[in-house]
DNA sequence: CGATTTTACGAAAACGTTTTCGATTTGATA
DNA sequence: TATCAAATCGAAAACGTTTTCGTAAAATCG
C-alpha cells in the first residue's frame, strides 16, 4: 500500500494521466462522467498530490522563510505570530529560523533558505550584522524579500518598521513631563540601526527640553538581557546616587533594572522613574506596573507577509515590483512607574 | 542569467551531467580534473542544487512539521527552540504552525503537512482536541511522528511529556507542609492528559494528607488566559474567604491571580499563598517572586526531535521502529510567595 | 604482446506532476 | 450529405536531479 499517484488512477480507470490530472485540476475539457469517476478514485485511494513534483514543475513551493534573532521573545513571537497566520490564509507555509543574534549564523541560514528555493523571505537582522553580502545575495538572486525590525537601510528591499526615534523621544518628552530630570539611558547595541534610532531620539529630546546630556549617564546593551538590567542598575545606583529615572531600550532589561531596585529598596517611581519599551506582556503585571512603548507586532507581521506576498505574485508574472517601506505608528504606554504618588 | 543547472555546467564543459553530478557529491569514479573543474564551474555559476528535484527523487525533503498550540507561550517558545536548534544541527528545516487550540485548525494544518510531504511531525495537541482521526492518518500513512507534552495516549507514537502527576503532587505537598490547609485550584481544560493529571496529583495529595478534599475549591479554565487567573481570584475571595492558599495549572493563570491579590491589597503569602507551574521566566521577577514548578522545556524539544529523527532514519532504511515513551523530571522551585514571613 | 583489471565516463530511466498541442469523436449547421 | 465547431481525450515534453549499468580507454600483469 503505497502512496496512489495520478499514474495508478489512470491505470485503474483505464485513462491516461493527463485526463487525471485535469479532472483533479478542474479543467473544463473532462466529462463529467470521467471526472467524477476520477474524483471518487482519487478519495478512495487517499490521493494527494505529490508536492515534490509539483514544485518541480511549477517552480514554486508555497513555502517562505523567516529568520527572526530569538523566537522566545515576546516582540518577534507576536510578529511570527502575524506572519504565520497571514501566510496560512494565504495558502503558504512558513520555515521560521533564529539567528540567535549571530550574524554567522544568520549568514547559514539565508543560505539554506536559498538552497531550499523559498518563494520569499522575510528576516529581522541580528544584534552583530555589520555584513550586507548575504542580503545582497537575496535581492540579487530576485527572491522577495522584506525587512522588519532590524534593518538594512541600504538594501533594496520592502521594510516594515517603526519609527524608532519618534517613539523614543515621545517616551523620554514624557518622563520629563512627569517631572524627571536626571534621566539614565540603558541603550541596545551598536549596530542596530533601531538601537542608534531610539537613543539619538533620547539624546535629541533630552537637549530639546534644554537639559543637559551626559554620555556617562548612557548604558550599553551587548545582549540585551534581564541580567544586564540587574548589572546597570546596581552600576547607575552606584555611579549616579543623584539620577531620578531610568529609560531602557526594552521591556526585558527594565524589568531587570525594576527587579535590582525592588531588591534594594530604591522605590519605583517615587525615588527613581522607568520606562520601559515594547510593552512586553509582563510589564502590565509587575510591582509597580512598568510604563512602556507599546509597539505593534502583531500587525507588523502582518503588514510584512503581505508585502512579500505582492512582491511574489509580480515575481511570478515577471512583473517588475518596486519596494515599499511602511512605518508603524507607536504609542507611549504610562502606568505606575513613570508616575510620581507625591 | 537564470538558475544554474548541472545541465548547464555539463554543456559549458562539454561533459555529462551524470559526471557533474557525480562530481559534486564526491563519487569515486570521477578524475581529479574534472572535479575540480566541476567544482570551480559551480562555484562560478552560484550553482545550488534544486531542492525541488532533489526532494522528488530522493523522496525526502529534510523538513520537518512541527504543530503547537501556542508560539507566543513560555513554555512552546521553549520547546520549538529546542527542536529548531536540534534540527538544524542534523540539517533539517521546521515548520512550525500553531493551532490555535482549535481542534479544527489542528486538523487542517495536518494535512497540510502531509500533503507538503514532511518527514516527519511533532506534535503537541490543542486542548479541546478529543478526536484522534488526523493523528491515525498520520500513523497509517507510516509518518514518523512524536507527541509531547499534550499527548493522545492510545496513538501509537513516540511520546515525551513530564510525570504531571507526580509534579503536581510535589507542589501540593511543598503547600501542605508550608502550612497551608485549605488549599483552592485553578486547573486547565478538561480534555487534556496532563491537565487532568496534575489535578489528579493534587486531588491525591490532598487526601493523602487527612485534608478535607472540597470540589467546590476546584476552578476550571478553559482558556487558560491571564484573565481567568483575575478573574478567579475574585471568585475564590468571594466564595471561600478562608481559602489560605491557591495552586494554578500554570504560570500565566498564577499570575493573574497575584495581579488581582496585590491590587486588592490581600498579601501574598501572609494572607494567601500562591503556586504556579511551568517555571515561566516572568515568574521570577514578580512581587513576590512565584513558586512554581520547573518543566525541563528545551530538553523537551531536543528529545523530541533526536526521537523523531530516529524513527526517519529507520522509515528511510524501512526498518521497523518502536516507539518510545520518554517521562522527564520535574522540580518544584520554592520562592517568595509560599513561604509564610510569620 | 595478449589478457585482465582499473579508471573514467555517459546513456538512460526514474521520480510525479503540469501543460501544450494535436487528434478524434460527436453534434450542429447549411 | 458535406462542412464546421464543440467536446473529449491523450502523447509527449519538460522540470532537474540521482543512480544503475554498461562501455571504452588506460593501466597492469604474466
Amino acid at each position: 500500500m503505497k502512496e496512489a499517484t495520478l499514474k495508478e488512477i489512470a491505470e485503474q480507470l483505464g485513462i491516461s494521466i493527463t485526463t487525471v490530472s485535469k479532472a483533479l485540476k478542474g479543467y473544463s475539457d473532462v466529462s463529467l462522467k470521467t471526472k467524477n469517476a476520477v474524483i471518487s478514485l482519487a478519495k478512495e485511494l487517499n490521493y494527494t498530490p505529490n508536492s515534490f513534483a509539483v514544485n518541480l514543475r511549477t517552480k514554486e513551493s508555497k513555502t517562505i522563510g523567516l529568520i527572526v534573532p530569538e523566537i522566545v521573545h515576546h516582540f518577534f513571537s507576536n510578529v511570527i505570530n502575524g506572519i504565520v497566520a497571514e501566510a496560512e490564509k494565504n495558502g503558504y507555509l512558513v520555515i521560521i529560523l533564529q539567528s540567535n543574534e549571530s550574524l554567522e549564523l544568520e549568514k547559514k541560514q539565508v543560505e539554506l533558505l536559498i538552497n531550499k528555493r523559498v518563494d520569499g523571505i522575510i528576516m529581522s537582522l541580528s544584534n552583530d550584522s555589520n555584513d550586507d553580502s548575504h542580503l545582497k545575495e537575496i535581492v540579487e538572486r530576485k527572491i522577495p524579500f522584506v525587512q522588519f525590525d532590524k534593518i538594512a537601510k541600504l538594501i533594496a528591499s520592502s521594510k516594515v518598521i517603526i519609527n524608532d526615534q519618534e517613539a523614543s523621544s515621545n517616551a523620554t518628552q514624557h518622563l520629563i513631563d512627569a517631572g524627571f530630570k536626571k534621566i539614565a539611558y540603558i541603550r541596545g547595541p551598536i549596530n542596530p540601526q533601531n538601537s542608534i534610532d531610539r537613543f539619538i531620539g533620547f539624546k535629541k529630546t533630552i537637549q530639546a527640553n534644554g537639559l543637559e546630556y551626559n554620555p556617562g549617564l548612557v548604558y550599553t546593551c551587548e545582549q540585551v538581557t534581564f541580567k544586564e538590567g540587574v548589572d546597570y542598575a546596581a552600576a547607575i545606583i552606584n555611579d549616579h546616587p543623584d539620577v531620578d529615572a531610568i529609560f531602557c531600550t526594552t521591556d526585558l532589561v527594565a524589568v531587570g533594572v525594576l527587579s535590582y531596585l525592588n531588591d534594594h529598596q530604591i522605590t519605583v517611581p517615587d525615588k527613581i522613574g522607568l520606562m520601559g519599551f515594547s510593552n512586553w506582556f509582563m510589564s502590565q503585571v509587575l510591582t509597580p506596573k512598568l510604563s512602556t512603548v507599546e509597539q505593534p507586532s502583531l500587525e507588523m507581521g502582518i503588514i510584512a507577509f503581505n508585502l512579500l506576498l505582492e512582491e511574489m505574485n509580480c515575481h511570478k508574472d515577471n512583473i517588475p515590483f518596486k519596494p515599499r517601506t511602511i512605518v508603524l505608528k507607536t504609542e507611549v504606554i504610562i502606568r505606575e512607574s513613570t508616575i510620581k504618588n507625591k
